[in-house]
DNA sequence: GTTGTATTCAACCTAGAGGTTGATAAAGCC
DNA sequence: GGCTTTATCAACCTCTAGGTTGAATACAAC
């Protein structure tokens, strides 16, 4: 199957991810360098260990990976996984958009013409 | 100041809107058009009133309105909140792929350079 | 006015998110 | 080996999200 494919759990996490100011401070952060835990954590006033926590649920939402230089975690931004999101997002807005141009061209075009878009 | 701006609030609530798969599938299914809570309902395993909950999750992330038409409450999807959230996710990806594309570009180069980039 | 339909309000329950503190692991430095 | 730095694990607390049932509101239809 597509590897691209977003499954219903992995869309929960993904937008759940996204969904604390802390997390989506460190994406923004990770957009311009990766970094370590310790690097991420020093904007906040929580701990750490907190700090730790938000990684992980960005990296089991697939946002982030991670590697290893001696005993630091560096942490890098997935921006294909961004892209993902974007494009589920794009698939239902762009349905809907299309609806309200067909809509505006029928009335628009002459007569109220009495269909769909009850 | 901007209309559309999004303060960190109304992302969190955005993006925990979107955290759930009713809720996911509820916008799904108003893109294609406007629906009333039992239409919404129906495709669900849950009572009303949890749907009607999902409703208002969705309303006060502002992803969704809601009218009148006597006792019904016909929901509408909101094309515009979606494109703030892909606003949203497009900044940060852009700034990280932009970053990938400056590296690549110097390591094809020639030399390391020992630039950026930790 | 009574019945029926659509939706919400209120009270409650349970599981999980986000935070803390304290201990532990793993790797470099002297 | 011992000390320091980086990061995680474990146990715990509190608050809220998502669900339920049951009563209440609002409007239509008869």
């Amino acid at each position: 199957m597509d590897p691209a494919e977003l499954g219903p759990e992995a869309l929960d996490r993904a937008f759940m991810a996204l969904a604390d100011p802390v997390r989506r401070a460190i994406v923004a952060r990770l957009s311009r360098s990766d970094a370590t835990v310790n690097e991420l954590a020093e904007p906040f006033a929580i701990t750490k260990q907190a700090v730790s926590k938000h990684i992980q649920v960005l990296e089991q939402a697939g946002l982030v990976t991670r590697s290893r230089d001696a005993q630091r975690r560096p942490v890098h931004l997935d921006s294909a996984a961004l892209e993902r999101l974007t494009a589920w997002l794009d698939q239902y807005r762009l349905i809907a958009e299309r609806r309200f141009r067909l809509l505006d061209e029928l009335l628009a075009d002459n007569r109220p013409a009495g269909a769909a878009e009850k």
